[in-house]
DNA sequence: AATGAATGAGGGTTCATTCAT
DNA sequence: GATGAATGAACCCTCATTCAT
């Protein structure tokens, strides 16, 4: 019963993932994720240096791929001048719609990246995401709020929180619900309700 | 070097809420936590039972208040007869300004009830606590969007993850802030946030 | 150096039941157990689910067969009309017998069961026996001593020490001998002094 | 509060004597002791030097009265030519008579060292005891059942058992009896039993 | 003389990782 | 390649004993 070495890498990453996601990553068992490969942890460590090692193949390309999203973003927020609040929301629509794109390929990878690894390197990955939502946010409140000056504590804080909330209830919205379509919907229900928010916010301060 | 049990408790304790803080109930450490109290693991068990037990001498307490608030406010939400959209803004505002309460005496505990408790015997406080608001939030809906018939799927998911998305942004605000002003202008600018585009939400659909 | 899982077993078993014999269920050591089975105490944890498992795994099946012998000779008791002391004497051979075919098994395990098994779920069988011999003899002193009304408390007395010593005798002839001829020869020898000293004291009463 | 060297030395003797009935040599808690005494563990050691001081300063007294008594009557087992039966008995009921005597000074005391001493350097005393009344006895059926030659194997086993029997059945009753008069009426039944027993074997075999 | 907090070695147990087969 | 038994460090916890006060 001979099995192709690929198999077996393939039956361990599957095995992993479904581990990963069911405990995340530091309650997840070695022992486990061998029986559920149907082979043994000892052979495991053929194929993986460690369980971190296993966690890393399984999840870096995704966080790469997401990093590189982050990266362009990053980029188009710093470089371009974009004054308009529906700039800023394009942008923000832009983060939604690479999540999304993301989650279609790889909906378990992204739910463990963003919602199972503590303890591992890919941690911060998610503050890294809000960090982003973050400086958008900011600049459309600076650039409403304060548009030659300093924004208030107050409302760089609030810029800090919208941030957080957003990203964090993406998260669960990934975490609580499989079917890719289901979550588009919420997600874009829950953008609707942020932006309104926002622009409610704004338009109060503003009068 | 002797040292008055008071202070020494006072440390474990001072020890043991940053370790939980840290890590969670599950993966804090008995060692760890002596050490940072400056004593032996097994100088802790003059002063406490067991893990559990310094857990919930610590958290205890305000699982209780909150627990009753939780009672009180479900009371109300099962036996009045509220209608009205403002009715039960009003018991959303009465939830956040127990949590608010609760939260300005004790800012760590609630944070490790509501975020880090996994493992314990408060896991599922934080459940309760969306549950509630969830079931708030479908009385609104359907009153508003379908006051003689049942509520369309897509809205009661929409309920559950507002729901859920309420309170999970609640407990990061307790998480990543300190200071009681602070957090209560977070929070309330949260909630005008959620309930600006719930209404916006039901206007929209209504016309 | 790899040994086959079962030899390993067996030589857990082996180590466990001597170190059980020498110190009882409370005090013995899974960590001088793994010593004398020349592995770590993790391994053990491989093979035995806890110390409770192993302890039960070794004892369990004689303690299962004398809880049988006990419940079949109860009934004998509870439901013959047995007045005649022979037919109390028979019963009396009986258990004896009994236990020495689980003995001519199992001696050690015997031993462990009725002499250290303290702080297990076994710790009350020998109490279980001893009731049902002072059952037995209190029957036989009635019918003998005082057979239309109660036996007085001195001849009560004496028939629980009796029933004690008895039990207690052949515990004590278990633990000191090997050979399964041996004990049979010296239970029988032991009963019959018991016998034959119930009978004169029962002459002599009656005298 | 100054309390007085001796008193206290003695709530804890007192204290040590009841944990070590209750629970044994080996169970038996220091804490609980000097709560029980109405001191603090620490204090417990400028009076003693270890748990097994304190024991054995408890127990060492009467093990030595009991070990004279041994002493004296293996001398005149081993000085009197004996050869009626009658002697032997006496003998017998000698050593019954002093371990009574000791009892009724001491019953406390004497139960812990016979019964309760596992663990302890008093664990053999039961043993002594025993090979004592086994010389007698072996010397009894000597001289009745093969007064020319060597005792077969059987009898000195048996002449082993009957030994054994006797001291532990004695303990027993030491152990589950407090009134004094009861044990009296209760060991004196037992010695009847065995001798009447021991006398019929012999009439028996010579027969 | 007395305290009682603190220690440290040991208890049973788990699990990622290693390695002889 | 694969096995899975074995390891060893860590887990929470207990308790006789020590020692600064």
């Amino acid at each position: 019963m001979q099995i192709l070495k690929d198999e077996v890498k393939n039956s361990i990453r599957q095995a992993a993932l479904a581990e990963f996601k069911k405990h995340g990553y530091l309650k997840a068992s070695i022992r486990q994720i061998a029986d559920a490969a149907g082979i043994t942890p000892g052979n495991i460590y053929r194929y993986f240096k460690s369980k971190d090692d296993l966690f890393d193949e399984l999840i870096q390309p995704i966080q790469e791929q997401l990093t590189e999203v982050l990266r362009v973003c990053k980029q188009e927020v710093d470089n371009t001048l974009c004054t308009a609040l529906s700039d800023h929301l394009l942008i923000l629509r832009r983060i939604d719609a690479s999540l999304m794109l993301l989650f279609k390929e790889s909906s378990t990878e992204l739910t463990i990246l963003l919602n199972l690894s503590e303890g591992s390197q890919f941690a911060s990955v998610k503050q890294d995401l809000i960090t982003l939502v973050h400086q958008i946010i900011s600049e459309v409140f600076t650039a409403e709020l304060a548009p030659t000056g300093t924004l208030p504590l107050r409302d760089q804080l609030s810029a800090r929180m919208i941030a957080t909330t957003m990203i964090e209830s993406i998260c669960l919205i990934l975490r609580d619900h499989e079917d890719g379509d289901t979550i588009k919907m919420l997600v874009d229900e829950l953008l609707y309700l942020f932006c309104t928010g926002i622009s409610e916010k704004i338009k109060l301060a503003q009068a």
